[in-house]
DNA sequence: GTCTATAGCTTGATAGAC
DNA sequence: GTCTATCAAGCTATAGAC
């Protein structure tokens, strides 16, 4: 997990983004991202000369595009999306219980933090989650759902991903996630087989 | 909004369950709490030994109770309990839009911040949680549901309506609890005709 | 029980040598 | 670009008068 490039603008990206997951925004000083990422405060200062907000608001943007290619490869390696989905919910609730209910959506929590008190990370946060909206939309666009309902299912995937991830981190179990994904793939399977019949 | 009761530990309490709401545990410092309150630092370490943390669990407990009272009001002024789901959330989306998507749900953010952190208030939030599923597990066995189905509905009822805060609120567009709305309801409608015909 | 003053520490941010 | 020293302001918590 500690990343060796000797490259301290990289590493103190990631070391944000890994500290966000866990600790959220106000919850993580400057002072713990300088050390897990062993790069002076100066040089955070000059990469990133907004401070905190702008480290945050890069930090964001990365964690968000890796676990967008995270989710797309796991959708896309399945014979088909329904089951995709399946398995990416059944694979959400795998990573919950080996990181002890640590690893789950490394955006959410600074996104609730943020969206009333800061309105640029505000920003931020609604378009990366609608980036993933649109990464999912496609992908039910292309099993032949026309662009209103694939619209629909993507959100209240991630909406249902999101609760699952919230339910579950507080329960330390993950019987949320097992219930919204058999939900939601279920009504994939239906809107999908609707399709098809026309 | 603004409590008037001459009593400082009640003030304290309901300042405290209003500023989680919008800035969270970590972003709301003691220092904010007491001058919304107007009660002192003294005050709060009388009535609450534990400081910060004792004051946020029953800060939590009281918030939760207000709001479980309320959902469960929405949804028992209904004819039916798939109607009140329905009516649900377009309350939570009517709420939103008229406070400017601050006031979503008074636990979600405290709880992701504390969930890797504070096993003390972990605990607190994940009993509340199990609280508002079994509240609404209860209304969807009353209305002829078995236990299982009831629970699992319970739980995709609860985490598609935390993800549509979390949607809703980076957005600043309530079309995420639009569309996690009709799913579920056209679920519970789809679960009840299914145990009303056997 | 109420309240003020303040301790002790951490925060985000800056200055300036190298 | 890198790094150290340091700042002012914030934090949680405590002491002790009333």
């Amino acid at each position: 997990m500690t990343d060796l490039r000797p490259d301290n603008r990289h590493r103190l990206v990631t070391a944000t983004a890994g500290l966000f997951l866990r600790r959220g925004y106000h919850g993580t000083g400057l002072k713990e991202i300088t050390e897990t990422s062993r790069a002076p405060v100066g040089s955070l200062y000059h990469h990133f000369p907004g401070g905190k907000e702008e480290l945050a608001a890069e930090s964001l943007r990365v964690a968000a595009d890796g676990y967008e290619g995270v989710v797309a490869a796991v959708i896309d390696s399945a014979p088909d999306v329904a089951s995709g989905i399946r398995v990416s919910f059944a694979a959400a609730a795998e990573v919950l219980r080996l990181s002890d209910y640590a690893d789950a959506c490394p955006i959410a929590t600074v996104a609730l933090e943020v969206a009333s008190t800061n309105e640029r990370l505000r920003l931020v946060t609604g378009a990366i989650f609608e980036g993933w909206t649109e990464m999912l939309a496609t992908r039910l666009r292309s099993a032949g759902l026309d662009a209103v309902p694939a619209r629909e299912i993507a959100l209240t995937y991630l909406a249902a991903l999101e609760g699952g991830f919230l339910l579950c981190r507080a329960a330390k179990s993950t019987e949320a996630m097992d219930a919204v994904g058999r939900f939601v793939a279920d009504r994939v399977d239906a809107a999908l087989a609707e399709a098809d019949s026309r």
